[in-house]
DNA sequence: CGTAGGTTTGAATTGGGTCAATACAGGTGG
DNA sequence: CCACCTGTATTGACCCAATTCAAACCTACG
């Protein structure tokens, strides 16, 4: 029997379902099913399930009924913190990405999971999904790497979230999300957060003016040009360097330029320069 | 065909195989696997390898051969953080917990595991697993839940990681210690820690400085006593408390009395009967 | 429009980090 | 058995990045 070959999602054969582009379906390409086993992936799948801005997927503490997956648009999922309402938000959910893995193992979300933006998905009850997992072994294998996939990334926010500092939290974040979105065929280097810093600053581990002030330093190291929720890559080199330099203020420093007019920039740079050393020098041309 | 009851693992009938105990099989027994797929299970299972102190379990960067399970011992695993060679500790693990998760999306280890004490573990080798996944379909769905329990671990690290003050990151932690050891039939209010303060703050995302402050200011509120590694826990509930607590130090200060001796002397008494006692013997069915 | 929610920025505060000094435990070898 | 030595732990003094508090400002949306 012929294998149906891991291509580009966008180029699938929707010849076997009613949902071209099913993310579903894209998402077990890499599992490299048969096309019988296709099929049947393919036909429990609940296609298109639609929910609006700010309109729930599902509450903490309800059953897990379904896996779903990001089939367009953003969500967000967040967690009760303490006694108090006190939440924090736990993920963020893009195309392509698996919506439920945290609820499996007591049946119940922990997690409140809330769209950013309207969005579209696709699900699958999970019962189904455990049956198809037994019956397609290669389904099963996919799955256990897609949940080992899950702890690492985890672990790379605990790596974020226990030693960097708040520059550093950012520029990864926005490496993560210019990876992700380039991963689904965007602009890797041109997009819109549809979350609030408060939101980003939760998920951060930061308060919501400390993720601004952030946006703001390394927008004057000319690394990344901020509009609000407007983001725009100017250096990916840059944004990965900075994660891996020692010293994160010195490395800003060096590529700033100060004041937000081209007067104020050059006095303050001249005094500088009289002053100090050169390593506050601005690039060249300005 | 009967089914294994879910009973407590240190009296589990070790008949069909020769490692009593084995922490393994220990381990399935909440999948409540029938007998012949429990011996089935128990036959792939390669028993009782032990580590010393300091001995590597495995390399980041080595394939996964193995999922192994902490028969006894306590280990740690760690991941490089940047470029040059900064490592954070990513988890503790000791008794009845798994080891190797993380390496199944890409098949190879991350981490770097490391034995802090002289640890004994059982494994089985990760294609073994697999095919027994999928020859006993109540091991899968297991299996499952014991992946999804360990992302709803790591979010609880996140937590504690985004936004909590050092006490109660170093409350949460002795709380965290004190229920796995519950779990395994060790006391749940003494014991004694494996790892360095340093070892510690990685994990915590703190500096081991923070840490021994952290412990001080827990021991002045008399809710633990502290004697280098070992630890008392004075009050499981008021540990329980300062979590939820918006205000820590007002806590920690209501408790808080000032050159109290006595309490000094009780602890260094406490100290010696743990040094001299095997703190790893089980309390119960010894 | 007008208002509420979101963002930026400044100034003051503070919790944790850094640096440094000392104490202690546990292992080693004499 | 003891003396030594190294790695670990505690504690104090000072510093700095992030938080808190506050004041504009913007923009999205009814």
């Amino acid at each position: 029997m012929g294998r149906v070959s891991p291509i580009n999602p966008s180029k699938s054969d929707p010849s076997h379902g009613r949902c071209p582009n099913c993310s579903f379906t894209a998402w077990c390409l890499p599992a490299n099913l048969t096309l019988d086993e296709s099929i049947q992936f393919h036909g429990r799948i609940k296609h298109d399930r639609r929910i609006q801005r700010n309109e729930y997927l599902h509450h903490a503490n309800s059953p897990l009924s379904s896996l779903y997956m990001v089939k367009s648009g953003f969500l967000k999922t967040s967690r009760m913190v303490d006694g108090e309402g006190r939440q924090q938000v736990i993920s963020f959910l893009t195309v392509g990405e698996l919506v439920g893995l945290d609820a499996i193992g007591t049946g119940k979300h922990l997690c409140d999971t809330v769209a950013l933006k309207e969005s579209r998905l696709c699900g699958m009850r999970y019962v189904d999904f455990e049956e198809l997992c037994h019956a397609i072994p290669a389904l099963q294998r996919h799955f256990h790497r897609m949940m080992s996939a899950e702890i690492v990334r985890n672990q790379g926010i605990m790596i974020l979230l226990g030693g960097m500092c708040a520059e550093k939290r950012v520029a990864m974040f926005l490496l993560n999300i210019s990876r992700r979105l380039a991963a689904q065929g965007f602009s890797e280097t041109h997009f819109r957060l549809p979350m609030t810093r408060e939101e980003l600053g939760s998920y951060l581990g930061l308060k919501f003016e400390t993720v601004s002030r952030a946006f703001s330093r390394l927008s004057n190291a000319q690394l990344i040009a901020v509009d609000h929720k407007n983001v725009d890559i100017r250096s990916l080199v840059q944004l990965e360097q900075i994660i891996d330099d020692h010293d994160t203020r010195q490395f800003l420093a060096r590529h700033t330029k100060l004041g937000t007019n081209w007067v104020r920039s050059e006095i303050e740079n001249a005094a500088r320069v009289i002053r100090q050393s050169d390593w506050t020098r601005p690039l060249v041309g300005v």
